[in-house]
DNA sequence: ACCTGAACACCGTTCAAGT
DNA sequence: ACCTGAACACCGTTCAAGT
């Protein structure tokens, strides 16, 4: 059975902090938050969940920075709206339009992000992940021209709604991908508008009505739509004039 | 040991679904997404697991149950706008106000709801925890007067801030919680607040510039006025003329 | 300082058996 | 139809022991 020099030229690189959760990300991302576990973790990284546990405290702690290094590079990719030179390079608008996609891709691309960003933040708001996005959108807020008392209030109410509606995407995303491998977003959102258009006439009017836009709707339009109305909003407190 | 006659009086009421979700909700609320136990539900209800698990599928629908039962109330409570005369009764906007302040009271009240909200929407958008919302935002949002075609978007705009915002309030009191019975959530904000104040000055100007405002702001207001920045938005894209 | 791996307490879920 | 409760597979976490 050869325990000897099997694998010995690539030999295993040392366990990190850093190792560890970039094999959490991918586990997350390959099986969804039940798939991570410290036993398929220490398979993974040919260790004991003892050596896990030298680096990190437990499995919350786990999550929050997986969760914490996809924001973060979902945030810093582009340099949030500040080219190398320096030059502004976009309008405010299409700076905070860009952060929300980035933030809205993201979740996309990691199915777990929405429900483990609202978990982080509100188990631990104090955390980084909190700074990293309203720093995101804060720039474009203050180059828009919001007093400063405002600042705050606007930020938040951005990030907000990017955190909401990013979640609400991947319920979506999620969902379609459940109803079999060659079912699509437009099978699903079929089957939730059906079952809308069944609801009670006198209890659900309006989800009725709306029943057909659900079913036609671009999530990734009506993102932007909802950023738009906020958009809207924020610049009618404080008229540019510039 | 008397095993007989034993609260005989006080005879245990047959387990029913309804039992076992309530059981569920006072549980969560008392305790926690990890106080919820199929084993202290058990106990709790003087059964075995089977018993249980003959009304539930699992703990997944038992949680969609608990988080489902919550909504509906909060949702219904004040019967939505409508008073039974029929009359309106307030100005559409009032009545957006107050789901959206009945849904933020409610993830207050119940902690594991916001976190629960995101998961159970994402899990099940077919489910009918959507339904509940939208039709309590909608009804107000048609009589805004925003077009037929704008109704879908502005409301899942609209319930989308809520649930994004309503989440991070509940890591306010939450976290303020964690701090100790005697701390309030004036010391917690201080707390992040303080730790914003020592972020890079290089990496996170706007959040470091915010960090007063974080501190001293009340979460209701905050809340409001998100909504209202969101109002204002919706009314500039159709001005009603009425 | 870092890692091993057996052991522990606890979890959701099942199921043959009862009434 | 509804409930019992022992049993199963699996989980996060600990810790004495090694290097």
């Amino acid at each position: 059975m050869a325990t000897r020099t099997r694998r010995s030229q690539r030999r295993t690189e040392a366990l990190s902090r850093e190792r560890i959760v970039k094999a959490a990300v991918e586990l997350l991302d390959a099986s969804g938050e039940s798939g991570l576990t410290f036993r398929v973790l220490t398979e993974r990284l040919e260790t004991g969940p003892g050596a896990i546990y030298w680096h990190v405290a437990n499995k919350d702690e786990l999550l929050a920075a997986a969760t914490d290094a996809v924001v973060a590079g979902a945030v810093a990719t582009g340099a949030t709206g500040i080219t190398g030179a320096g030059e502004p390079s976009q309008e405010p608008e299409d700076g905070i339009r860009d952060v929300a996609l980035r933030l809205f891709d993201a979740t996309e691309a990691h199915p777990w992000l929405a429900a483990q960003l609202a978990t982080q933040l509100s188990r631990n708001p104090g955390g980084t992940v909190a700074p990293r996005i309203l720093e995101g959108i804060g720039r474009h807020v203050r180059a828009l021209g919001v007093p400063q008392d405002g600042w705050f209030t606007t930020a938040s109410a951005l990030m907000h709604y990017i955190l909401g509606a990013a979640g609400q995407n991947v319920a979506n995303t999620e969902s379609a991908r459940a109803l079999g491998p060659e079912a699509d977003r437009g099978d699903f959102l079929g089957t939730v508008s059906a079952a809308w258009k069944r609801l009670d006439p006198d209890d659900y009017p309006f989800t009725r009505a709306v029943a057909e836009q659900a079913r036609t709707h671009d999530d990734r339009e009506q993102f932007l739509a909802g950023v738009d109305l906020l958009l809207t909003g924020i610049n009618a407190g404080h008229p540019r004039t510039a």
